[in-house]
DNA sequence: CTGCGTGTAATGTAGCTGCAATCTTTGGCT
DNA sequence: AGCCAAAGATTGCAGCTACATTACACGCAG
C-alpha cells in the first residue's frame, strides 16, 4: 500500500520519501523537513501511535495523519488525542487521503518550541544552531546531535545507548570512546562561551545536562 | 442538531457560541477570537463553503471543521480544497467530533505566508522572480529552484535530496556535484547582489539559507 | 554563430571524527 | 582510610570525505 501511495503521490509531484520502521521514521522525523507524516498504526516494530506520542512529548511540530485499519470511533478518538492532526480509516479513496494532507500541509507546522532553552544555552532543532548567552555558537555535526539530545532532556539522564543513537542513527560506527570525545569537546566550547550548564556524567549509565552550581 | 452540539460541548466545559447563519458567522469570525470554527454545509443563507473560502482568501488563520450531511469522497474533497482544515460527514459520533476539534485546537491557527522574503531577499513563486535589496536578479531556471526551495523554509535545513527532486521533479537526476555547483554559483550571486542572507552547509544533510552574521 | 545555462569532472581544502594513548576520577571493597 | 580496578576525561593525530570552486564541453535558443 505504502508504495501504491507513493506512486500516487508522485505523480502529483509530491515529493515524499518512504521508511517501513518507526525507528526510521524517528530518525527522519528528525531531520524536521518534512510538511507532514502519513504513519500506519500497525508497523514492524510498533505501534504507530507511540511515535506521535514521542515526537508531541517532544514538541514535534510536524503535522501527522495516521492511517489505519482500525475504525471504531473509540480508535479514532485515541489516535487523535495521542496528538495526531488527521486520523483516517482503511478503506479510503487516494483522493481523499490528498485532500487531508493538502488540508494538513497548507496549515503548516504547529507553533512549536522553536527552541529547546536551558540556562543560558539555547538549541534551535530546524536550524541546527546553537547559542550560548545569546550569541551563536558553532558546533560540528556530531557534537551538535549529542548537544541536542541532551537538551531535549535538561536536568534528565540520557542513557548511553540513548546517545549513540541519536548521533548515528542510521549509521552503524563506534567501537571506541568516540562519545566521551564528543563530549569532552563539547564541555570546552560550554566553557569557552561561559554557559551556565554543564555535562555531568552519571556512572554506567550515561549523562545528563544541569545548570551550573 | 446545533443544539445537541452544543449541548455536549458545554458539558465538557467547553465555551461555545452560537449563529445559525453564514452572514452571522462571518461577523463574529472577524472579532477573531475563537480557536475553532464548525460549519455546516447546508446553511439558510448560502453554502457553506463559500465562508470558508472567503474567509482563506482574506487569509483568516481560523481552524475551520465543516460538518456535512454529503458524505461521497467528492464532496470531502472539495470541502477540504476549499480551505477547511477538517471534514466530518453526518452521522458522526459526538466523541469523534469532540476529538477533532481538540486536535484541531492543539495545533492553532495557521501562519499566512505565500510571499517568500527572508533578509533583503524576496521570492515571488507566481513569477518566478527573485529581487534583492529591492533591485531584481536574474537566475537561471535551476538557479531559481534551488534558492526557492531553501526559501521556503528560511533557518530550516532542506535535505540533499529534496533540493534534488525540487530541481530536477521528474527528470533524470543527476550523478555528479550539479547541486553543488548551483550552490556556488547563487552565492556568487548574492555576494555580488550584497544581499543579507547566507547558504550554508550542513555536512551530511543538506543546506540552509539563513541572514548573515 | 554566439552566448548562456547546465552537467561533469578535476582539483583543492578544511575540518570533522574516530582512535588510541594517557591521565584523572570514582566507587566499591577490605 | 586506603587501594585498585574500571569508567570517564582529555588530547594529539591522521585519514578521510563532503563540500567549494573552477574550468570545460555540450546543447539549445535567439
Amino acid at each position: 500500500m505504502a508504495l501504491a501511495l507513493l506512486e500516487a503521490l508522485r505523480r502529483r509531484d509530491v515529493l515524499a520519501d518512504h521508511v517501513r520502521t518507526i525507528a526510521d521514521a524517528e530518525a527522519m522525523a528528525r531531520l524536521g523537513t518534512y510538511d507532514v507524516l502519513v504513519l500506519d498504526r500497525r508497523l514492524p516494530d510498533g505501534e504507530g501511535l507511540d511515535l506521535v506520542a514521542a515526537l508531541r512529548q517532544r514538541r514535534h511540530p510536524v503535522p501527522i495523519l495516521v492511517l489505519t485499519a482500525l475504525g471504531t470511533v473509540d480508535h479514532r478518538v485515541n489516535g487523535l488525542d495521542s496528538g495526531a492532526d488527521d486520523y483516517l480509516a482503511k478503506p479510503f479513496a487516494i483522493e481523499e487521503l490528498l485532500a487531508r494532507l493538502r488540508a494538513l500541509q497548507r496549515r503548516g507546522p504547529a507553533l512549536s518550541d522553536r527552541y529547546l532553552s536551558f540556562g543560558n544555552l539555547s538549541v534551535d532543532p530546524r536550524s541546527s544552531e546553537i547559542s550560548i548567552a545569546g550569541s551563536l555558537v558553532e558546533f560540528p555535526r556530531r557534537e551538535y546531535l549529542v548537544l541536542e539530545a541532551l537538551m531535549r532532556r535538561p536536568n534528565r539522564i540520557v542513557t548511553r545507548p540513548n546517545l549513540v543513537e541519536a548521533v548515528y542513527a542510521l549509521e552503524d560506527e563506534i567501537e571506541s570512546n568516540a562519545l566521551d570525545a564528543h563530549i569532552s569537546r563539547i564541555r570546552k566550547k560550554l566553557l569557552l562561551a561561559e554557559a551556565t550548564v554543564e555535562i555531568r556524567a552519571v556512572r554506567n549509565i550515561g549523562y545528563l545536562i544541569r545548570t551550573k552550581a
